[in-house]
DNA sequence: CTGAAAGCGCTTACAG
DNA sequence: CTGAAAGCGCTTACAG
């Protein structure tokens, strides 16, 4: 492989012209362009950019953190990422297994210790004790949150978006509402719970203990969850599941018991992920923008690394209730 | 940041002291060994990566370009990919955009500028010119290979699947089975073609012309095929799809044109994805093993690493039929 | 406009 | 077992 001294040879000037060619700028005469020029194309250099990262100490990378490249909320968020970085002439390192904020920290001291530019970290924990100054590089939240983090946040309303769940579901008569939510260290489950929660006390409806459900956001505890409140002493009328996997899981556990959906038991879900909208599914959600969630946080993130030194924002995106076939009038009582 | 230098003027030794301890081996007495961990300590030090990667020429970096990440084939891959990466000390490269040829090129020369040490490359090109030599690291397909491609590839026996659900289809009493084909530089598509055009032939089954579409691996195709085939002058009574996402297209266009499945029209795909095995689904179809694709063909491209110089291997995993609810006994004539 | 020199932070023969 | 020195391939003041 030739190097800059190589090319710098071949054409007759020093290695620092070269490299002012190479960056395009730079008072460096017409005659010497041409010359380099020449010597790249005949010797076929590539610039090392381990070196150039070495001496100007960025690497035009950035860290992405996603718990789970599997679940089908991430992808759509990761195109995003890459797209909108690689537009800017940034690559991304990738790394699957946030659910755990040792791991997570293992990840966050490598990517460091590989010099990335900046990081995204998506759906952390609440608890997870982050300040931005303690890595050095700028860091992005996405999705979740963490108590106390002084980071730039991008996701959504998700209380807001709880509420209009909760206002069309009561517009179709429901009173009896379950809310199946997600772990008790994501903000963006406490939200919608908080939506939950807040909306129904508003109409003045019961807030049942029964219906009151958790799980990890995985379609099994959707199954589980649909199966426990269909013989819940009072069964609802409608559950709100704090995100797609698991509402496909309560649809599917209906069927399994023989609930007809929306006829008997209306479900609505969150996310939007594609699979909500198959034919065979119509599932009733509100569907983030994905894409636009990873383009905007890499956005962010590029903001902080050209020096922007403003106070630490959240951006909150445009969700949409997108209302398909799982939902539906109350059954008479 | 304190640097190598700045533990070894605490520590009262040489940067090359420091750096034997690092790296864990080399002869270096036990007292050296203890005043390099307490400076260490003392000063959090953390090696800069990148200027290790520029000395031993190595960035412990895999590269991985897939063509859309969005396509729920792809996120298991790079789950395994990454996690098999990670386990042996590698950051892996991502990047998206590999259906067509120039830009995937241009990823490649980028990750060679970036000095990655090999590159695993997911669904190219019949048609794409590449040979290992040309790029300088290790390059492993997945997926799909090239002709003439002289490098690892890591896949399934697509003919042979394909031949497996046409033995199946007939076994229940098929004979009128059409085919939607995906890519035409597509080899698994062009491999599915071929075994199900032999098993046909071997049957002495007609292969009626109306009966052989293609797309584009798209849900949109699925849906245009089934209204198609419908429509056609004989209509089939099954439909072998060469993947899941137009497979899933294809129920849904059904549907809107009232054919009931299984009892009119059976309906199998190609690949596995999660969606497939969702209840209000149910597709029979030829089941992937897209972790261990992911998997092995990391081992495969670390093995190449770490200088093993046996020729190009072809390795094939085991696949699946799974037969589930889209497909059944063929409708009386 | 151009080049010589220093240096980014490591690792690796080499000599002792 | 240890350290001084060279060098990986760039870029960046600096002097001319």
């Amino acid at each position: 492989m030739p190097t800059i001294k190589d090319v710098a040879k071949m054409a007759g000037v020093s290695p620092a012209t070269v490299s002012a060619v190479l960056r395009g700028n730079k008072r460096v005469s017409d005659i010497s362009r041409e010359k380099v020029d020449a010597a790249i194309a005949a010797t076929g250099y590539r610039p090392n950019v381990v070196a150039r990262s070495l001496r100007t100490r960025q690497t035009r990378t950035l860290g992405l953190i996603v718990p789970d490249i599997s679940n089908p909320f991430y992808p759509e968020i990761a195109r995003g990422i890459e797209q909108t970085a690689r537009r800017h002439g940034f690559d991304v390192l990738f790394a699957t297994g946030g659910e755990d904020f040792v791991h997570t920290q293992h990840l966050l001291w490598h990517f460091t210790d590989r010099q990335v530019d900046g990081i995204i970290l998506t759906s952390i924990g609440l608890d997870y004790p982050l300040s931005v100054a303690e890595w050095g590089v700028p860091i992005i939240l996405v999705n979740r949150k963490c108590r106390g983090c002084t980071t730039d946040f991008i996701g959504i309303d998700n209380r807001a978006a709880a509420r209009d769940v909760i206002h069309y579901l009561i517009s179709e008569g429901h009173q009896d509402i379950a809310f199946v939510g997600g772990p008790g260290n994501s903000s963006a489950s406490l939200g919608r719970l908080q939506g939950y929660r807040e909306a129904m006390l508003e109409a003045g409806l019961d807030l049942f203990d029964d219906w009151l459900l958790s799980g990890q956001l995985r379609y099994e505890d959707g199954v589980r969850a649909a199966h426990r409140l269909v013989s819940s002493r009072r069964r609802p009328t409608a559950i709100f599941s704090a995100d797609d996997m698991m509402a496909l899981g309560i649809l599917d556990g209906l069927e399994q018991r023989h609930v007809e959906v929306p006829r008997e038991m209306s479900v609505v879900g969150f996310d939007g992920i594609w699979t909500s909208s198959l034919h065979g599914v119509q599932l009733t959600t509100v569907s983030q923008p994905l894409y636009e969630m990873g383009a905007r946080s890499t956005e962010q993130l590029l903001k902080r690394l050209d020096g922007d030194p403003s106070p630490p924002v959240d951006v909150l995106l445009d969700y949409t209730l997108v209302i398909r076939k799982t939902t539906g009038p109350a059954p008479p009582r």
